[in-house]
DNA sequence: TCAGCCATTTAAACCGGTTCAAACGCCGGG
DNA sequence: CCCGGCGTTTGAACCGGTTTAAATGGCTGA
């Protein structure tokens, strides 16, 4: 197992110092074409490649990004958010030849884990996903000097940039889409409160309702559980009077209830109308398809990363406002039943 | 912003040398413990904790782990597997204080992510998951001399430590439970042949087969997806003798697969049984109920880790057999329907 | 009293890059 | 012929740790 080459032996190959192979490799004005030449297939005739602790001890960059998983165990891996968004995050950083550190923490404990990201300075930056209402995050990395990025959560102000992606529309659509089929009572199942973009859905919900002149509807907990979702159903369903159509906070706790409304024994689109948020791969293929809400985790995921990189390099960078999630209209959504009056 | 304290500022505090400190730090004998603790009082004072990339430019370790995500983009996000055996990871370095780096990599492309992260020295050990038959990657490692355990794929000696965990148990169990509820006619439709896991549980279906003394089965390709899984079902069900009972390679397809027969008309699991794999959270709420076969992804990124950890240390470690998978039955699985004869 | 030993501590080199001030070689102009 | 200036190159310091060999100092036994 031979040593891998360092910049001492580039420079002696090449017949320059190490410091004009290290102008070189950071394409520095100032080096003549020629020396370019030599210094560069010299690199490459020992396929040298800078070491990345090196390089992070002396610019004091880490060159890496920090992403840090603050869902609860039971919830990470039901969501198909993270790894689409790690997808667009990688397509951005793959360039940068930044690297993307991964850190779970369960919430409550997330404090330590940022404050140990920061310490050891592993990562340049980091994105602050599933903001919470009174998240000490933004404050705790402001105070260690960290750049971060907020993922969503635009209207709490939190002096970090933010790239948002607005659920609204698409909810108040599938709200106003159920009414113009006849629906006057349409229940919600919502996600975890505490999450700002949970609680963006939900009030979207109320006041889509209120747009289309609907009485308010009824608001169950969801928890964006399959069981949450099935638990919530058979609650709505038992009410005295059942709302004929619901929404819920994602397709999980959709497609949970769904299975719940079928074994009750109800038909749908018929009896009942249903709505999800994600359009997960499976959405197309329930039986009937799952009306949902499409989002792109992707394009947000590569956009937080380019406002992160820039954070990082320059101390700051603009909020961004992605395209917002847009409804679509599967099987799971038919005119209202009608109801003997 | 103060700049953050060094191992210097902590020497002067405590009145010792910039030595004394990290062996102090790094716990080796030879240090008087009222200098121990006098060490101790300044880091914490100072709030000290050692820059990763100094540690990481002295030691020649990185104290990162390297995961490379090889799915094709349409399949991550879809399985469970890889959150959670990142949770199991994560449970482990956690404690010895190393960071996990993620890559994510189209097939085809992924020789050059290893070579880079091997290159970069960004990480002291990589995990192989997902092994595909004549995969390059363990013997690219080798090369590189880059320590790395292989997360599966026992059978094909690779020459590596080994973490394995067994799926055809329950497969076995599954295809026996259908035989004894009286199925004779069980179709199997797969997961990518490319993987070695994916292609041992279809193999483990024929051979349960055998063993229940049932002729072979329809095999069909399901992708790992919803999709895939849906039009394998139809083609399944447009047999002139569909089977009265098929095992899907995952709970997604299943999933999809439980759409479509629904959406013939068929009853589950009175006309037609369905087994999926994975067990994901959706599993226990579908209509009906999927049965299906569950494995423990967090152990198995425990046991990964530990092992990962253990051949960064000492160069090698020993090959693990995890628990197998099991069978869960729910209720979409049922005696076999009476066929006119 | 002093050599010798042990426990403890330290100075200095090292890891592999980056960076800055200084040196170098070469040119044209005075 | 010498000097100033420019384009190019380099020596050396530095980043913040780890590690080794050597120095220090206190104690014991002869």
């Amino acid at each position: 197992m031979p040593r891998r080459p360092t910049i001492a032996d580039v420079a002696k190959l090449a017949g320059v110092s190490r410091a004009t192979v290290s102008f070189v490799l950071n394409n520095r004005p100032g080096v003549a074409v020629t020396t370019q030449g030599r210094v560069r297939s010299a690199a490459a005739e020992l396929g040298w490649t800078p070491s990345t602790s090196a390089r992070a001890l002396s610019t004091g960059r880490a060159h890496a990004l920090g992403l840090v998983l603050t869902r609860e165990p039971e919830l990470i891996g039901t969501d198909p958010f993270y790894p689409a968004f790690m997808a667009g995050i990688e397509s951005v950083i793959s360039a940068t030849g930044d690297g993307l550190m991964l850190q779970m923490s369960r919430p409550g404990k997330e404090a330590d884990t940022y404050r140990a990201l920061a310490a050891d300075r592993r990562v340049d930056g980091v994105f602050l996903t599933d903001l919470r209402a009174d998240d000490t995050r933004p404050a705790l990395v402001a105070e260690l000097g960290l750049p971060a990025v907020v993922v969503g959560a635009p209207e709490t102000d939190t002096g970090l940039p933010t790239v948002n992606l607005d659920d609204r529309p698409a909810v108040r659509d599938a709200v106003l889409h159920l009414a113009q089929l006849g629906h006057r009572d349409i229940a919600y199942v919502a996600g975890p409160d505490q999450y700002s973009h949970a609680r963006r859905r939900t009030q979207a919900w109320s006041e889509a309702l209120a747009e289309a002149g609907l009485p308010a509807g009824t608001l169950l907990p969801g928890g964006f559980t399959a069981e949450g979702g099935a638990r919530a159903t058979r609650m709505l369903l038992d009410l005295p009077v059942p709302p004929t159509a619901i929404v819920y906070g994602n397709d999980l706790s959709a497609t949970a209830g769904m299975a719940v409304a079928q074994n009750a024994g109800l038909r749908l689109p018929d009896d009942l109308s249903v709505v999800g948020f994600d359009d997960v791969p499976l959405a197309s293929y329930t039986s009937p398809p799952l009306t949902t809400c499409r989002a792109n985790p992707v394009s947000w995921g590569r956009a937080s990363a380019q406002a992160l990189v820039e954070a990082v390099r320059t101390g700051g960078a603009a909020n961004l406002e992605l395209e917002p999630a847009t409804l679509v209209v599967r099987g799971s959504t038919g005119p209202a039943p009608v109801r003997a009056v």
